[in-house]
RNA sequence: GGACGGGUGGCAGAGCGGUUUAAUGUACCUGACUCGAAAUCAGGCGUUGGGGCAACUCAACCGUGGGUUCAAAUCCCACCCCGUCCGCCA
């Protein structure tokens, strides 16, 4: 959520920055503007109003108490009363639509985001080691899933729909060691505190990190109740710290969760969906910080460093893309994506996408902690996933296949898979 | 699911219709004492919003939302959460 002052003071930088974004968000600040005006004109009137009240209240109280009659002063007073409940309605319903009008708008893209308008424009800002070379026509993870046995397309269709995974034998296997991978390198090695949260949440969680009411098409809910099935671990992880206030020695809180992801990702299918790049259900280990803004960028950089890291202690290539305004997240500023190369798919997969959303999230959340200064301030949050673990999946067994139709996983994976070999 | 008890400032905890501007303790900040620290003493210290160049001032906030009343932390209703007991259950 924007700060409403920012936007009050700042029109124009705000209005700037939002149309970078390309998508006509900026049309909000005028919208917002006029609300606030109105909303300052209402307070204003009511809070007389209510002060007046208040006078004579106070003296109906001290005559009580010294048992005099108070029935002069409490004539009126009932209309009075009504007129206050009225203006107060009033606020609250111009309070209602700046604040629907507040959690649709995304946040502001950093000063330096680069320019452009969709993916395309993403500049490439680092990369490791080369695409893998083949003296075969490398598999795709479909074909090779198939021949070894890692996964059940047609029986994941079966029992819950397109979209959804049954990884089985040595494939189950392989996902499991990947999710320990990931969280004993994160925790063991990255400082990160693991958790272990809920994979449903209420919608007040879902409003605290942005999710709702945007996309709420995009989710999964439990019918008759107050509950979401999480998106990513980012939703529960964050709204752990939701409505506190902590103090400069808790910062930076680092978080690292295992869950499974639940997107509805309505309407899309074909190449880009092909298999498992692109599922209902996925696994996924997510990264959270909590710290201070003056270290909230140099914290995004060894978050980016954190989920490459994986990705090298694997040997895989990959590349680094900063996102355009165009192609920004909604509550992001600032956003790398690392993307794995997958031979046989023949394409770049986005498997961690390290978000700095400033206070944006904050706000929303009333999150604060009391600085230096005594002062309560609205922390930073970032968020990256530590990896998507369908499409780390997809790049492991097309890079480490073999000629003789194995696939070789790297040594790091023999404490976690307890193998090296899948056949 | 049922019965009872409870939710008050960063934390603990009193208040249970009108001199509450929410007591007190603790934490925290400043100062004194000290070589320094601890202890002690003195002072300060909630959040959000509105107005004001400012000093300051006004309003709201006691789990959440309604209601009663001239007036609600306090009374009533609903819901959420925590505790204790009972029932059900893998």
């Amino acid at each position: 959520m924007l700060d409403i002052r920012l936007v009050r003071e700042n029109p124009d930088l705000v209005r700037a920055r939002l149309a970078t974004r390309g998508n006509g968000a900026e049309a909000a600040v005028d919208e917002v503007l006029e609300l606030d005006r109105q909303r300052r004109a209402k307070i204003q009137e009511v809070e007389r109003l209510k002060s007046a009240r208040n006078t004579i209240s106070r003296e109906i109280g001290v005559r009580k108490s010294r048992k005099e009659a108070a029935d002069d002063l409490l004539t009126g007073m009932r209309e009075k009363s009504d007129l206050i409940a009225r203006l107060d309605a009033e606020v609250a319903a111009v309070d209602g639509q700046l604040e629907q009008i507040l959690l649709r708008t995304p946040n502001l893209p950093h000063a330096r985001c680069p320019a452009g308008a969709s993916a395309a424009d993403n500049p490439e800002v680092g990369r490791y080691g080369s695409p893998a070379a083949f003296e075969f026509k490398p598999l795709d993870h479909v074909a090779l899933a198939e021949r070894l046995g890692l996964a059940d397309f047609a029986a994941a269709a079966k029992i819950s729909g397109s979209g959804f995974l049954v990884f089985t034998g040595a494939g189950a296997r392989l996902e499991r060691a990947l999710i320990n991978f990931l969280l004993d390198l994160h925790t063991r090695e990255h400082g990160f505190t693991e958790v272990n949260t809920p994979f449903v949440v209420r919608a007040a969680a879902m409003q605290g990190t942005g999710q709702l009411p945007k996309f709420h098409e995009d989710m999964y809910r439990v019918e008759g109740e107050d509950l979401f099935l999480v998106p990513t671990a980012e939703v529960p992880v964050t709204n752990l710290y939701r409505e506190e206030l902590l103090t400069v020695s808790d910062l930076p809180v680092y978080h690292a969760a295992y869950t499974p992801c639940f997107r509805r990702e309505a309407g899309s299918a074909g190449r880009e969906t092909r298999g498992m790049t692109r599922v209902h259900q996925f696994d996924k280990i997510e990264l959270v910080k909590i710290v201070e803004p003056a270290t909230s960028y140099d914290e995004l950089e060894k978050l980016r460093r954190n989920a490459e890291r994986a990705l090298e202690l694997l040997g895989l290539h990959y590349r680094t893309i900063e996102l355009c305004a165009g192609d920004l997240g909604f509550g992001a500023a600032k956003c790398y994506d690392v993307e794995v190369w997958a031979p046989g798919t023949g394409a770049y997969l986005e498997v961690s996408s390290c978000s700095n959303c400033e206070d944006f999230q904050a706000r929303r959340m009333n999150l604060r902690y009391k600085n230096a200064e005594q002062k309560n301030v609205f922390c930073h949050t970032l968020n990256g996933s530590g990896t998507a673990l369908p499409r780390l999946f997809i790049a492991l067994t097309e890079t480490y296949q073999q000629a003789d139709g194995n696939i070789k996983l790297p040594e790091v994976l023999r404490p976690y898979f307890g193998d090296t070999i899948i056949k």
